[in-house]
DNA sequence: GAGTGGTCTAGACCACGAG
DNA sequence: TCGTGGTCTAGACCACTCA
């Protein structure tokens, strides 16, 4: 099942690994020139940058063209529960930004609402001090938009969310300032009311590496013996 | 934000990405091999390799040392809920490696048993076809196993579901047959009885191109307001 | 043993970033 | 302009699968 023959790759990879990890290579470093690291675990530079690039996927460095290889800052990690991300620091900030639009496409059957219903669109990036760690595109039918920000107003009866995991897109990687071939956690959430109108769908893309999400599920002892 | 310049290996890999996408190249069949395609393509084989690994880690193809490289069956998605997998379908099917062990390291507190209780192990993996999809090693406190696979036992009270999107470790990905470039949902769960015990917990793995995981949450009116 | 993919080399040339 | 990373070549050799 472990690899019996480690490739070079592999064990280059791992030594920058546990320097990094280790501190022996700090957060903001730059990496020596490929060429030099080439040269001091006696490789070609193509094989040095297949090591490279299993460390750029991993998320622990950032290749910058033209400039060179740097160390990516430590992650801390956040964890999703109840519709908020905790904990909340005050390294943590949120930028919101507010768009008016109309329902089309996935929204519609998402809010369950006609299309071209009147929405409000809240962008909101998390930071935590200048790395994005976090983006929520929520949407909101207009008339139940108040002046609070969305995740003030009631509580909504039922919460459904529903998480995948893939590579960020293009646009995503570009907002987050990561690269394309990063893991996120995608949660599509639609909050419902006690009389089933959808009051809130929120598209949540949040870092893997820097996020969680917790869900907790009760069971009472009469219900749910029907299943199986 | 698009490429400006595509290089060779996007070329050759939007070329054979629509000849998938379309049908020409239907599912299971093999490809040429590397070298027939290199020259057909008129490039080299390394360069070859890379347009093929980008189809890889799109999942849309598979390698098999010595044999060749295949076209992927088209993804069936799967929903993780309550616990499994749906929908259930005469195709999947799920192979389970039992062994026995003794609580170690992080699995002692995920099941809040002392270390060196003795434990048992279910290694089940979920195929498709002959595509697998899905890695669960499931752990149970060895007094709590019964003749039944661990899925039929009794319902747990409360159940935690832990959900983070990631990479594939390179052991994950051989047994997935997947590039270790492939985002994964890894779900570890803690089933907990009436009275508080773990009666189970597992590590759930699964392609974030093939799975969801759906959470429903509901909310009474009285509890929770003291909330924010 | 024949054919396949996996790894690696030692170069070449191009594109980007900074002074 | 110079040093950097990005792409590509034309081979070589090894490991795996299957007949």
């Amino acid at each position: 099942m472990t690899d019996p023959v480690p490739s070079l790759r592999h064990t280059i990879a791992d030594d920058l690994r546990t320097q990094i990890t280790t501190g022996h290579l700090g957060a903001g470093v730059r990496l020596p020139s490929e060429s030099q690291l080439a040269a001091h675990y006696k490789v070609s530079t193509p094989t040095l940058r297949t090591a490279l690039a299993l460390l750029h996927a991993e998320g622990l460095i950032e290749k910058i063209h033209g400039k060179g290889n740097y160390v990516r800052r430590p992650f801390s990690r956040l964890t999703y529960a109840s519709g908020i991300l905790t904990p909340a620091r005050p390294s943590l900030r949120v930028t919101v930004r507010t768009t008016q639009l109309r329902a089309r496409g996935a929204l519609t059957s998402l809010l369950k609402v006609p299309s071209r219903t009147p929405l409000t669109e809240f962008l909101c990036i998390g930071y935590e001090g200048e790395s994005p760690h976090s983006l929520v595109r929520i949407y909101v039918p207009r008339d139940l938009v108040t002046a609070e920000p969305p995740w003030c107003r009631q509580r909504p009866a039922q919460v459904r969310d529903k998480v995948t995991a893939r590579l960020a897109t293009t646009e995503e990687a570009s907002t987050l300032r990561v690269t394309p071939a990063r893991a996120v956690l995608a949660i599509t959430r639609v909050s419902t009311d006690t009389v089933g109108r959808v009051i809130e769908a929120a598209h949540l893309v949040l870092l893997g590496d820097r996020a969680d999400a917790l869900f907790t599920t009760y069971h009472t002892t009469e219900e749910g013996v029907a299943e199986e």
